[in-house]
DNA sequence: ATATGGAATTAGAGCGCTCCAATGGTCTAT
DNA sequence: ATAGACCATTGGAGCGCTCTAATTCCATAT
């Protein structure tokens, strides 16, 4: 910069002006030094402007997995609402670890980020500790375990009982729900579950079985529920992978989608689009949450308002293959007003 | 850290030394040091430490795209190497866009990352112009494209060769590639296919149909093949994404797969693994790829040895359920010994 | 002519840290 | 007792930039 001021045979603190295109700097000085600075070759230092601004312009963002699609869809909605707003994103990976995410958020506050977004999280809240209130944080896809924090969310509640009612109207009543165990959402989908299970008047046939959030975590419980005398008509998984990896089961058992067992995932990644899986899902509006995320942080940036502010977004149901009547439907009637002779 | 200096009753230096743990420091002061700065709640800033070290200890990761899992798994073998040699990684998204990448390097520079990996970049070398040389820079998984600078790549003319040769093995000769177009991987994958044709003895049978690096890029080329008098009996696609959507619609068109037609894809992402798609593919060592991008660029990193250094990985063939001989082809003989009677 | 205002430019302190050279202290060898 | 070696500790300059306040310059008003 010095060399630049020299060359252009002006101040440092004119240069300065002219990499941040100030207005008040005569065009003529401006062209000499953008060309002085061309010829020489010369690139703002980031890490110095930073230092002396005391701003970074920079949003982290904490992914949990960056081989889930999902995942990936919400932050290019992070990216494209931040820079609307001069905002850079800096992403780091969780790699599905609590442990990892701890230390990502606090290399993030070190990087002097402005704001973070932590997408998928595993972390519970109580491990966030004063962390989360060093920098406006927040939370986006596993809402409803962070009561304490700004949280996007789509309704898993919600979502769980549209595909517990969409199920129920194709005329299931076996309904088994695939528990996502571990994961953060996977308490809300399961009241979800609940909840739509009883609406349909089946609550008496809940039925819960703790699987995982993972294509490989469906082979077991598949294998388990094949075995029993009275089999489920349907399955609703707590998301796509999940799902996938229960029909890879159902598959291999020769047991035929949607004829003898209808399966729903949840997400409606691409991969459930694919159409020779072709899984029906619940969709979660991604880019919306992205930005929403985004909004979010900058209000908090702006007014350090008051308590956490929790955004629902409403889910939707997307019917593709693998859901349809259970077998002998056509004959059982599916409404009082079908019972006639 | 003023503070913390102060309430420990030692110099701004020591505190210094006490954060990066130097080993000269007496146990006592390192004791008084670190409760100070746990009871002033004392972080690091790391942009002032990097402005004061000139060093930032920092790789930029540039993701093509982050909503394909094949990257994804290519950036934890980078980020597994980079952590055990003490360098933070920070992920930029390039979205399928050259200018975007462009600009992201860019903002690698400025942030004075110390090295790049450019995973599966868009860019041609050309429009990378002194960048490449300004830190540096290793592309991952489009290796051909990139004479003039390190790469780490699958050997994708030997893995196509890999796929024609298994298809021709099973016996079929109508074999035709679905091109990457545009994707800097295709030519590579191209001529592979070409000389495992010639090598099978039905190089004069070569059929290149331009398709993507897409799912959805294969839907007009394979209506286009169906609607062929003579369509083929093996399908070699470009990459799995692409054998996903080339699978979706020879289903939808009725056409049984591996029954009349054989499909194999490239890459050996998790989908092409989902046991429902079964998908045949070249697997590509993702883990070991993003592991030597890191090595390579820290062995620039200490000595500015010469010339580029291209690694080239080799591929290996997955099969699973999509290949299988072509219909008839138990009556045909596969080979002269198997003529007689 | 002198004062007034505004725009363009600049000097210089300061951002939070590291690192060099210098300091003081303790120990051993002469 | 003195020199030398060695250790823990410290002062202060400096990393590349920005930002405030001050300065210069010019046009206009008095």
């Amino acid at each position: 910069m010095e060399d630049v001021a020299e060359r252009a045979s002006v101040s440092r603190a004119l240069v300065s002006l002219v990499m941040n295109n100030s207005p008040q700097v005569s065009e003529e000085k401006r062209r000499s030094v953008l060309r002085a600075a061309r010829e020489l070759g010369y690139r703002p230092n980031l890490v110095a402007r930073n230092l002396a601004q005391q701003r970074t312009h920079t949003i982290g963002v904490l992914v949990d997995d960056l081989r889930n699609p999902f995942f990936g869809e919400v932050v290019d909605g992070i990216e494209a609402e931040a820079a609307e707003h001069g905002f850079r994103v800096i992403i780091l990976n969780g790699h599905r670890d609590a442990r990892r995410e701890v230390e990502a958020i606090e290399t993030f506050l070190q990087l002097q980020v402005e704001a973070m977004a932590l997408v998928g999280p595993r972390v519970a809240e109580d491990d966030l500790g004063e962390t989360g209130t060093a920098a406006p944080c927040v939370i986006v896809a596993t809402g409803a375990a962070h009561p304490g924090i700004d949280t996007i969310a789509t309704d898993g509640r919600r979502g769980s009982e549209l595909a517990v009612e969409h199920l129920a109207a194709l005329g299931h009543t076996r309904i088994v729900h695939l528990d996502g165990g571990a994961n953060v959402s996977a308490g809300e989908r399961r009241s979800g579950y609940r909840s739509g299970m009883d609406a349909a008047g089946i609550g008496h046939l809940i039925d819960i079985r703790p699987a995982g959030d993972d294509e490989t975590d469906a082979l077991a419980v598949i294998d388990a529920l094949l075995a029993e005398s009275d089999p489920p008509t349907a399955i609703f998984a707590f998301n796509d992978l999940l799902a996938a990896g229960a029909l890879n089961r159902l598959d291999d058992a020769g047991v035929a989608v949607p004829g003898d067992v209808s399966l729903i995932g949840f997400d409606n990644t691409f991969i459930s689009a694919l159409r020779h899986l072709s899984l029906s899902t619940v969709n979660q509006p991604t880019l919306a949450m992205g930005r929403l995320a985004v909004e979010t942080l900058l209000r908090r940036l702006s007014d350090g308002s008051d308590g956490p502010v929790h955004h629902t977004l409403q889910p939707e149901l997307v019917v593709r293959g693998t859901t349809g009547p259970p077998r002998g439907a056509a004959l059982r009637p599916r409404s009082p007003a079908m019972t006639g002779p």
